[in-house]
RNA sequence: GCCCCCAUCGUCUAGCGGCCUAGGACACCACCCUCUCAAGGUGGCGGCACGGGUUCGAAUCCCGUUGGGGGUGCCA
């Protein structure tokens, strides 16, 4: 017989933003069903309506799409199944696998307190025979004895004894099921063949295999626990403390392509050893078995490197096409002063420097800007360190200028004349020049800078800054 | 406390009993290139947590110790 065809789920809970930890899960599980040829699906995990919001959900949909991870079908929505769960529950009352519980949370608090040893729930409604009612759980009955186990291909064999696992809620006291329990109707429904998801949810596993086995369950389920991705304290990223939002990332200029290709190290590596590679490829080489088991630290630095590589990666026009939004959006110049064909003129030379699209609008923003933003730090260093030399330079610069062919490379030998005739460093000539026209001791290549801004306001800017000295 | 998982350079990883004097990448340092900054090139720093086994041979297999993490909800 042939294996059924591969059939994945990424089921988030629309309790917040996409962050770092689910775009990765939702990546592997993309990465697993496209290498095999088999479907992603999504599922929306909202049977907590306290903490669900709706909203959200789109904003989770907009991030997967921005990733690029295309899912197959209708997304599922639980909160709209619930007959699926509710006839679920009604057959496991029935036989006896699960019973009614009218204990509060603080009243088996309160008896674990008393009793000492371990917290949890201590079985006190199970034999007593109760029926629905005002504030009554569903709990599964977990048997006393035996082991549940199961191979994950990430770790091997996991195995839990039942003696272990308290008898936990199936159906909340307002009625909604739980989300173990629509999780095993779910991904039996929806002929799951592969749970592939964050280590978190390991010990989950034996609960959702106890319901699949007491409602028998068709088909077989291969579960497979992603090594987490820790913060710089090892810890597991969490969104209050941690820096994780897709979108967040978005926003700082990140190409999706990079932080793909990033998450795919994270927990994997291709056999031949090559990190920065296309899509498909990754696609080609990746297997699930080879996933790492050790949590992984997301390094902000090593992404950046990645992005710096997918951004000068790119074609001319992509890059001002992927840099149109932070040159308009809240630019550092006046609107109305900003020209495209001047950008395309610089963008080569910001394109092979910036490792964020949202440093571009700083290497751009002396063109555009009435005035250069002076940089304290570096008129300090060059223009008043620099003493002499700098009022020399901007002498010379200013008469030279005043004459010279305006293009780059006779600008450039007209104010390098000045480093032949008085044999100091390039370096240090044209230093002033920078700072007085750009603002700053570090830019884009100085002569291109010039060409494009033009002799007359060239002229103006190392005049005024001649006479600031 | 109890349950589960994990352990190769600072970080991400390759390694699945001899090819390892442990390879690559990020970061860092030095040098080269150079109008600044990047990019690029060359080199450097730096690791198998520890202790027992098994074996002719162990980073690789087994056990233990230590360390770390996750879970322990009428969240997912």
């Amino acid at each position: 017989m042939t294996p059924a065809p591969v059939r994945v789920r990424f089921a988030p809970s629309p309790t917040g933003y996409l962050h770092i930890g689910g775009a990765r899960t939702a990546l592997f599980n993309w990465l697993f069903a496209r290498q095999q040829g088999g479907q992603f699906v999504l599922r929306i995990e909202d049977t907590d309506t306290e903490r669900s919001r709706p909203e959200l959900i789109d904003v989770i949909f907009q991030a997967l799409e921005w990733l690029g991870l295309d899912w197959d079908g209708a997304p599922v929505h639980q909160s709209q199944r619930s007959e699926l769960y509710s006839s679920a529950i009604e057959k496991l009352l029935a036989d006896g696998s699960a019973y009614w519980c009218e204990c509060t949370p603080d009243a088996v608090k309160a008896r674990a307190a008393v009793r000492g040893g371990p917290p949890g729930y201590d079985g006190f409604c199970r034999d007593r025979g109760l029926g629905p009612g005002e504030g009554h759980v569903v709990r599964f009955r977990v048997p006393d004895e035996g082991t549940t186990a199961f191979d994950d291909v990430i770790r091997g064999h996991v195995s839990f004894e039942n003696a272990n696992l308290e008898d936990f809620v199936i159906q909340r006291s307002n009625g909604t099921p739980m989300f173990h329990l629509a999780n095993a109707v779910d991904d039996a429904d929806q002929g799951i063949t592969h749970v592939v998801r964050g280590e978190d949810l390991i010990n989950v596993t034996p609960k959702v295999l106890l319901i699949r086995d007491a409602l028998h369950a068709a088909g077989e389920l291969t579960f497979a626990h992603l090594p987490l991705i820790v913060n710089e304290k090892r810890q597991k990223l969490s969104k209050r403390r941690d820096d994780v939002s897709v979108g967040d990332y978005i926003d700082r200029g990140y190409l999706a392509e990079a932080m793909v290709n990033y998450l795919a190290t994270l927990g994997w590596g291709a056999p031949d050893g090559i990190e920065i590679r296309p899509l498909p490829e990754i696609v080609e080489l990746f297997r699930l078995s080879d996933v790492g088991s050790s949590g992984a630290f997301f390094d902000v630095k090593k992404l950046q490197h990645f992005n710096g590589e997918y951004i000068r990666n790119l074609s001319v026009p992509q890059f001002v096409s992927s840099s149109t939004r932070w040159l308009f959006d809240d630019p550092p110049w006046p609107p109305d002063r900003f020209d495209v064909a001047t950008f395309e003129v610089l963008a080569p030379l910001v394109q092979e420097r910036v490792k964020l699209l949202s440093e571009v609008p700083g290497y751009v923003d002396f063109v555009f800007a009435p005035e250069p933003t002076i940089d304290d730090a570096s008129w300090q260093k060059v223009m008043v360190k620099g003493g002499e030399l700098a009022t020399a330079v901007l002498d010379h610069a200013a008469g030279a200028f005043e004459v010279c062919e305006w293009d780059a490379a006779s600008l450039e030998a007209a104010l390098f004349a000045y480093a032949e005739e008085h044999d100091v460093a390039r370096g240090k000539v044209q230093a002033p020049v920078r700072v007085a026209v750009t603002g700053r001791s570090v830019g884009p290549p100085l002569f291109e800078s010039l060409e494009v801004l033009g002799r007359d306001e060239t002229l103006r800017r190392v005049r005024d800054a001649r006479a600031r000295l």
